[in-house]
DNA sequence: CAGGATCCGTAACGATACTG
DNA sequence: CAGTATCGTTACGGATCCTG
């Protein structure tokens, strides 16, 4: 795969696939389920909460699509009231460590990042100056 | 970094951090424009060709996010007409290959992805007949 | 040529109500 | 409990115009 291999004209053309794989599983909600599933299988009210802030709708739509793709388990028991049990097959723990990877990189360069912006926000302000106007 | 750091009541709430320059990082365009300047630097139209189907504003927002992370550098030669280089800086480096990285993954597994999908989709279909239906 | 400002359509997202 | 359906909002992304 090189960059030039995208297509994308008007809007949301499919450009290469693994790109759509790509933005699956570093969506959102697809990068924090795929976490917490990475420790043990949750319920879906109770992957919610551990999840927060994601609506219903959402973390519905990101497990399908997370299923679908084949990297999470939905094991549905047909009992009253249901209950549904998510898992990572191993597809989706690869995937998940993955993500949890970039996502630990993040977290340890984080600082670097931080110290970038103050730096780069620093020096805009020289150019605009705002309320420390040394006018 | 665990799961229930998030803080997402209302809307687009801070929550971690670092799933910020996760975000940054493996946007739609942050990923393609790493992953070219991986390569080699270039000037602003020029990535614009390489990437392909990106708008001028969608670039400039993408490198300007990416420039003030520290990931890239922004080299602005004052001449007529303007020439601007972009290049990687050694965090941006580091950044462009853990992406590029989850980039490969997802390519060398997209056939099992898309092997899922089939199975999936198929599952589905018996459930809802389609045209294939067997009544 | 590089990019800022503006306008606008789309689609993603969140909240709520409802169903099995 | 585990979702689906609907609706309103928003912000993302693209096209265009314009300036240094």
């Amino acid at each position: 795969m090189n960059v030039s291999s995208v297509r994308v004209p008007g809007v949301n053309q499919p450009m290469c696939p693994s790109r759509l794989v790509l933005e699956h599983v570093t969506s959102r909600w697809g990068v924090l389920v795929l976490a917490a599933l990475l420790e043990r299988s949750y319920r879906f009210s109770e992957l919610r909460r551990t999840v927060g802030g994601v609506s219903e709708k959402m973390l519905a739509q990101t497990l399908q699509t997370l299923e679908r793709d084949g990297f999470v388990h939905r094991d549905a028991k047909p009992v009253i009231p249901p209950r549904v049990d998510y898992s990572l097959t191993p597809l989706g723990a690869e995937a998940a460590e993955q993500v949890w990877g970039l996502a630990r990189w993040a977290e340890r360069r984080l600082e670097a990042v931080e110290s970038a912006r103050e730096t780069y926000d620093g020096a805009r302000s020289q150019a605009a100056p705002g309320p420390v106007g040394q006018a």
